[in-house]
DNA sequence: GATTTACACTAGCGCTTGCTTGGTTGACCC
DNA sequence: GGGTCAACCAAGCAAGCGCTAGTGTAAATC
């Protein structure tokens, strides 16, 4: 009825978790249901997790973590051109969504079933992601690549490259890379 | 405990429900509560609905009308060059999402809340509308406005634009007619 | 060998949910 | 002035919900 750190097993849980968060919706998961799928009874849940929403909030939290680990993995090994950053933020945020889809789906659209407090925690790690992406930004206006307004432009990019859990089909033709391609492209200013 | 036609008391109640579907979510708005919004009793309510799920769909579908409507009408009054359709389109777009506001968050959020004969259903609308956007586009792209994949090209656009629901503040400095301006110029290759 | 710990179980409490049933009201109609 | 009908209400049912209490047990720790 306590315990709530970050054991191996409770990682597992969280995947699992996650799933069923994105099939079913976060409120129309039961306790019942999630205990079925970890192999446990619905007891035994509150054993590695306080209450439910503990575990939405480790859900999100997982996936941002890892988001933010990824795209600065992806920053420190490019070239240092503005236009390389921005392909690589690209790249390694649609990678994240598609490789680490459950996550963000509920991330996306489950947020507003945090409470308060975890939403406050939480939207801390989100703001230290989409400073990244404003730093990069801010390179590009700076090397002419695009033009306009620092806040929309990085809103405009992440709406665009966010929106794509609900179009794309990991099985189709195109790939996270073409995919960032075309959108560096769609808004880079260059002879074209 | 029947009827369904679309008088005007039950376009009423389904404005209403939108709100409350906004603030809570479907699954957290009970019929208890729509029920208290309206003014009535929730027995009463099954009288305009054949169920909760009956009133999702109404929501839906109002606001997904209203956007068809607005954008025929914008694409009918505005010149007849590629780039003014592009902008009118994305004007109108905006328009709707901030003045119908409500019953198009819903349908972003809670479209995996409807049953599947009702999701069918209403896809159908929103094709129509997203073929709008697809003949917008491939005339930019024929104008030489803008390059790419015209199924790309028209997601992204359309993920930037819906994704301001999160963000967007109707009360700050900028006007829905802002941001249209400043999402085409970022997509737009002239000489800038 | 005794104690603790981690993890699971059974059983069910208290509450809320969507929805139904059977009946009342007042406006309109011939 | 009896009949019709949409709109509403009071009362409550059956099901499902999150969560708790108390117990069992095998492995780890002393």
């Amino acid at each position: 009825m306590n315990v709530m750190n970050d054991s191996p097993r409770r990682k597992e849980l969280t995947r699992q978790a996650a799933q069923l968060f994105v099939q079913a919706g976060f409120d129309r998961t039961t306790v019942r249901m999630l205990a079925q799928e970890m192999g446990i009874k619905s007891g035994s849940l509150f054993h590695h997790f306080r209450d439910k929403q503990e575990i939405l909030t480790a859900v999100i939290e997982e996936g941002t973590q890892n988001a933010l680990i990824i795209a600065k993995a992806a920053l420190d090994q490019c070239d240092n051109s503005a236009e390389a950053r921005l392909q690589a933020m690209a790249r390694a945020h649609l990678e994240t969504l598609l490789t680490d889809r459950n996550a963000h789906v509920v991330a996306l659209y489950e947020w507003r079933r945090l409470d308060p407090e975890a939403r406050d925690h939480l939207s801390h790690l989100r703001d230290a992601y989409e400073a990244l992406w404003e730093a990069v930004i801010d390179d590009a206006l700076a090397a002419g690549l695009i033009h306009g307004d620092r806040f929309l432009v990085a809103r405009f990019v992440m709406g665009a490259l966010n929106w794509t859990v609900r179009w794309y089909d990991p099985a189709g033709p195109r790939s996270p890379d073409d995919l960032a391609h075309e959108l560096i492209a769609m808004i880079t200013h260059r002879s074209a």
